[in-house]
Order: C-alpha cells, then structure tokens, then sequence
RNA sequence: GGCGAGGUAGCUCAGAUGGUUAGAGCGCAGGAUUCAUAACCCUGAGGUCAGGGGUUCAAUUCCCCUCCUCGCUACCA
C-alpha cells in the first residue's frame, strides 16, 4: 500500500456506454464506489478532479441506429441525457460529465494517436477484410452475419455467435452477408495501425505484478496475470477501424477509418478532465501529468484488461501521463440469481427505480454498498434491498436520530441541551467513538466500501445501545440536568453520524444536517463531541427512511417474472423463418434415422460428446456439442435424426462425419428427434 | 482443455506475513424495555473453515490432487 501522500486525485469511473439506460449493475460496478470515495476526499479537502461521460462511438451504436432507422448521433443524444440524469439523480457527484462526441475529445484523442504514430509506436499492417461492394465500406465483424461454423446459427456475428457463445472471425462464417446491403461481402485488403502490446510485456509485469502486487485487488491482479502471462503473450491490437462512425484517424492516407473504440473510449477520462478545467480556469495537466497525483480508475471486471494493460501501455509508452495508482475493479452483481441482461430486459433499471421509489436513492445506494462485489460476483435481491432498508436502516438508523431529535423536543423544546456532568459511561462512549472516523478512512482509503459502510452502521449501533443504557426517558423524572447531558451527546452523535455517511448516504446526511442545523461539516471535525453547542436549536423530527412494505417487494418480482415470461414468448416469436428453399435444394440434404451405438466425452472439451451411430451402411463417428445437456449412457440405444452428407469437419482432434439433428426450445433445452417406434438404422427421411 | 477468481455459521460477508475457545451483520430462539417507524438493547443456539492427501511442534491460513460456481480463452458440426 502507497503510504505516499498525494496532492490531488484524479478518479474517473468507467464512460458507460451510450446504447442503452443504466441499471443497478452500473452503479455496483463503478459508480457508487468512485462516489463514495470522492465525496470523503472532499470531506478531507483533497483537491479532486471526478470526470466520467458518455462513451459514444463503436459498432454497436451504428448497428442500433440503422436497427431503428435514426442516425448514430440521435442513439447517443438520447442515451447520453438518460445516463447523464439518472447519475445526476443517484447523487454521483462528477466534477464533469463529457462524451466522446465532444469536440475536445475528438481533438484529445486525435493528438494522442497522431503523437504515438510520429514516435512510431505502430506497426502498420495490410490484412484481409470483408467488404460490402455496394455499400462500398469495410464491414466492422458485427456487420457481418453467417451460419455460425460451430452451431450452425444461422445470425452469427462476425465476432461471435449468441447461440452457443463461441469467438468468431468474420471469415469462420459460412454464408456470410453484409448487414448493410444483404450482399455476400467480398475480402479485400485493408491496412490498419496496431499497437505491438507485447513490446510492453516486461514493463507491465514489474508495474503490475511486482510494484502494485500488494495494494491491487485480487481479481484485478489475477486477471492481469492471465493476461501477461498467457501462451504467446500480449497479441498487437490494431487501433483502427474502417467505419465512420468515430474520431476520424489523423493521417492523409486513413480516409474512411476512425479510432478503435477502446483506444479513444479512456482519453475520454483525459478530455474530461480538460473540458472541466477549461470552465473553471485551471490548468488539466497537472491531474494528468503530475507525479503527486493519484490517479484512481474505478470500473467493472470486463474492464479490467484496457484499463491495466492497454491505455497504461499507452500512457508510458507517450511519456507525457501518470499511470492509475489504483484500478479497483468490482466484479458483476446478478439479479434474482441471474445475470443482468439488458437485452432481456432483466434488470433493475435506474430511471424506473427513481419514478417507483421516489426519494429513497440512499437506500439503493446503500443497499449496493452493503452488498458490492468487491471480491465476487454478487446477487441483488428485492428480499434482501427490504431487509436492509427495515432492518437496518429504518430500525438503526433512522430510529437512533429519530429518538435523539423526538427527546429534544419532548424535553427541551427543541434546544440542545447542555452537556454539564460527564459521567464515566459518556467518557467510554466519546473514547470508543472517536476510532470510527480514522477506521472509516482506512477502509475507504483501501477500497473497502462494504467494510467502510458496516462501520459506518456500528456507529450508529452504538447511538442506540448509548440510549438504551443512559435512559434519559427515566433520567428525565427526577433528573434534568443529566437527561440534558445525555440528549446532548446523543444529539452530538447524530451530528456526527451524519458526517460520516455522507459519502455513502449525501442526501440522508444533508437531511440530518439540515436537522440540527449543522454547521461544521468536515471529515476532521467527525469525532468531536462539540458539533452542536448548547442552546442551538434544532428542527422537529423527520423520517429519514420508511419501511418498504411485503406488497412493493412482491410487485417488484413479479414485474421481473413479468419480463421473464415476455422473454419467452419473443424469443419463439422473433426466431424468423429463413428465406425459401427450392426443392432441390432440400433434397440434397440426406437424412437419416441412425442408432447411437456408443456416446463418450471428448476429453479436452466440456461440451462435445463422440458419438459412433450405426447407419445402416457401416458405422459413423459424429461430435455433438450436447455434452452439457445429455449423459453419454442415455444417449446410447436412442434413434435420431442425422444429416448425413455433411462435409467432415474436425474439431478436438478428431472428424465430426455428419451432424445430429436436435429441437431446442425456448429455455434452451435439446430434444432428441426420435421415430415414434423403432425403425431401421439407414432409414431415410423425406 | 488452458488461465484467472471464488467455495468460511440458514443468508451476506471478514479473517496481512500459519499459533490460545474461527469473527461480524442479518435471520432464528429466549430475555429486558417503552423515548423511538411493534423499532431499539441484552443473551443464546448455529461452522469436521468444499473434500482428500502432504509440509510443520502447530494450517481456515503454505504445497499437491479432486469436486463445485463464475469469468476469459480454445478445434463446444
């Protein structure tokens, strides 16, 4: 851990991405913890500099846009002004919010690659590309659409097949079409700038694995680890795309191309930044380029790759930038036990959140905090955002400043008492208090959100049980003068409750403040018990949390079954029916009923079983990638479908001579096609 | 298959450099209390630390193997 005192931070958080309104995984992931570590900077007077935006360009966005018939900038216009407005209503506190789209961005990143070209820090390389003749464009790998090698899907994407997952290249494709046009694509060649990554292997080893080998994450070194520990090593990148859609590249030769996605995508954080200082007169280069800033980047585990390898890589190798002090990457939050998926509309989205449950963004907040993937992936439930709203903080929480704030009133007309005669008990409570603040710091200050929080919570545990053993309720019948001690001090802890969870609860904590009427409101004051003086009045009491009943959790689950069950019935509906066949085509497909004979794993793959059928003409060897669904033993003696004539292909090894026919319905599942009774092996089918 | 991250009380998670009876919160059970949103406070039950070997005087903590979950990756027709 860097012991080392920093003059200013720079902490950005991953730029989302401008195709889609954000759900709770974004803000577990990133946004909260970078909020939360800002604001207690702030508390400290750190000078900070918190920039985000909106992260507009790649293929996706163009593919959306022509989906919908609306032009790429009108996609990222819309998404940009949802994102910006939910972040802005979940209290995260950006110091700027940009978009690649900007200006000065396209201006940053063109300065950046133009200065890395003149360095000569890229290969320049000719590679064969697919390309739509009609539309007289390179086709990016999602523009591309093909029977999927694998699978036989027939809407693969040039980079992957949805269907059963598989990596693709565009040119693993059979068939493959040109989204654009419809066109059969032809290759051609195409001439592209790469960053030769592995040149960089041996100073990321000692930068990562060795220097920051004890204050970076686990999951975050590990993944670095299989990174730059792999086989070959770090592949060159090409940094270029043939598209329009994007920072055009800054050389004469480069018509048509722009700026790969994920090299512009974290300049953004830079551009911010200059966009931010720019409006307030300062100068950017110092929170790029100071050595005596920290830079802090906060983003989810998919992240983690660009943002330990690639963009430092890009830093060092320019010379001019500080390099992340820390890359705190959180891992993915699921929802009800199942991945977040915004294509299938299982999330909890943001702008929803904030209509159903208006004014309660600090239980959202603080549930996600309680329940982070800091070290795993987690699970949101609605169950569990009940519980730790009811139990924790309506009943401690709010309850402990709700009976401080009610006594005052009841007993003091609502001025702070004096705090007049101590007694021992006080004097251990203050003692035991005043730990919290640094014990908060040391866990922020190390990324620990979740640790930070439960002492936040035990801070205010300990308001209560000071209550229930001092009992001013009792107190006040034959003694005032104690029971005015006793309100003060509670009063006190309230006040420095709410400094405390400022960072995780802001609009709680200026509920609080605005309570009592609070003054001083600085990280260094938490743990004085002098916040609030005698005779300074304060406001009646006001809730700060309500319960969430039974009826809003079971309305929550059943939108989300609600979803679900939607899912289904687009998933049959949306499977379209391929384009007409003539009859010659079909019969040219030979199927048969054959008898599986023997089934067995394929020991290097987890999905592949071989499987030797009986054809009636001799006997066939055929992989199926059904492994994960069917066991070797029961497969043995069944009668299936099987195209016979397909051309042999290899895979594990070993040659796949045809193809098993199966029906897959909605959840996925495989069904043998098998004869109504037994017939002979060879049996044909037409 | 390879690489990576995990597998600790019913649930969510803590447990640098191995060392007395393995911790916290929630949930549960019992008690106490009435100022407070029937909330708070106290006490308690609950774990062969995934399983099996090994190193050691001593392992949840180090090494090896196996199993399970997740991610990346691979010739998953």
């Amino acid at each position: 851990m860097s012991e080392k005192i920093f003059k200013r931070y720079t902490v950005t958080s991953a730029l989302p991405y401008a195709n889609g309104p954000l759900h709770i995984g974004h803000l577990a992931g990133c946004y909260i913890p970078s909020d939360i570590y800002v604001r207690y900077l702030r508390l400290q007077n750190r000078d900070v500099a918190y920039v985000c935006g909106s992260d507009e360009h790649g293929v996706a966005i163009t593919i959306k846009a022509k989906n919908e018939n609306i032009s790429p900038q009108e996609v990222v216009d819309r998404y940009h002004g949802i994102m910006k407005e939910s972040f802005k209503k979940f209290g995260i506190s950006f110091d700027h919010y940009s978009r690649t789209s900007s200006a000065i961005h396209h201006e940053t990143a063109g300065q950046l690659f133009r200065d890395l070209y003149d360095k000569g820090e890229f290969v320049e390389k000719e590679t064969e590309q697919y390309y739509d003749e009609e539309a007289g464009q390179f086709l990016a790998d999602r523009y591309i659409e093909g029977t999927c090698p694998n699978c036989g899907y027939e809407q693969a994407y040039g980079d992957q097949c949805e269907k059963c997952g598989s990596s693709l290249n565009p040119t693993d494709l059979i068939n493959p079409k040109s989204k654009l046009s419809g066109n059969t694509p032809v290759l051609k060649m195409t001439r592209h700038w790469f960053l030769d990554l592995g040149k960089y292997t041996p100073f990321l080893k000692q930068w990562i694995l060795k220097d920051h080998a004890h204050d970076w994450k686990n999951n975050v070194l590990g993944q670095c680890r299989s990174w730059l520990e792999a086989g070959e090593g770090l592949q060159a990148r090409s940094m270029t795309r043939d598209m329009d859609w994007g920072i055009p590249v800054p050389l004469p030769e480069a018509k048509g191309k722009v700026l790969y996605v994920w090299f512009d995508a974290p300049i953004g954080y830079i551009s911010s930044t200059k966009e931010w200082a720019k409006e307030k007169g300062i100068a950017w280069e110092p929170y790029w380029k100071d050595q005596e800033t920290k830079l802090v980047h906060f983003i989810g585990k998919d992240n983690i790759v660009f943002h330990c390898i690639t963009f430092p890589a890009i830093l060092k190798t320019h010379g001019d930038f500080i390099l992340p002090d820390n890359v705190p990457a959180n891992e993915f939050l699921n929802l009800e036990g199942q991945k977040i998926s915004t294509s299938r509309n299982w999330a909890v989205w943001l702008h929803e959140y904030l209509e159903e449950f208006p004014g309660q963004e600090d239980v959202l907040r603080y549930v996600l905090t309680a329940n982070a993937p800091e070290t795993k992936d987690n699970d949101f439930t609605w169950k569990d955002f009940q519980a730790r709203n009811n139990n924790e903080l309506v009943a401690i929480y709010g309850n402990f400043v709700n009976r401080a704030v009610v006594l005052t009133h009841k007993y003091f007309e609502g001025k702070v008492p004096e705090n007049s005669d101590p007694q021992p008990i006080d004097e251990e409570l203050l003692l035991a208090l005043k730990s919290y603040p640094d014990k908060i710091a040391q866990s922020l200050e190390r990324y620990r959100f979740r640790e930070a929080l439960a002492l936040m919570m035990d801070f205010a545990r300990t308001g209560n049980k000071y209550l229930a053993d001092t009992e001013p309720w009792k107190t006040i019948k034959n003694d005032r003068e104690r029971t005015g001690t006793i309100l003060n001090i509670a009063l006190n802890i309230a006040a420095n409750l709410s400094i405390l969870s400022a960072p995780f609860l802001p609009f709680t904590a200026e509920k609080i403040k605005e309570m009592l009427h609070l003054k001083i409101f600085k990280w260094e004051n938490a743990g004085q018990m002098d916040l609030l003086k005698a005779g300074e009045e304060i406001k009646p009491a006001a809730l700060l949390f309500k319960k969430v009943e039974d009826s809003t959790v079971e309305e929550q689950v059943q939108k989300l079954l609600e979803s679900k069950r939607k899912n289904k019935e687009v998933q049959h509906e949306t499977v379209p029916v391929k384009p007409l066949v003539s009859f010659d085509d079909f019969t040219r497909l030979d199927l048969r009923i054959v008898t599986i004979l023997k089934a067995e794993k394929v020991k290097k793959s987890k999905k592949l079983l071989q499987l030797t059928v009986d054809t009636g003409q001799g006997q066939k060897t055929v992989l199926s990638g059904v492994a994960e669904q069917f066991d070797p033993g029961y497969l043995i003696g069944k009668q299936v479908t099987m195209l016979i004539n397909l051309a042999p292909k290899k895979m594990a090894g070993i040659a796949s001579e045809g193809m098993i026919l199966m029906a897959e319905d909605a959840g996925g599942k495989y069904k043998l096609l098998t004869p109504h009774e037994a017939t002979s092996p060879g049996s044909t089918i037409s």
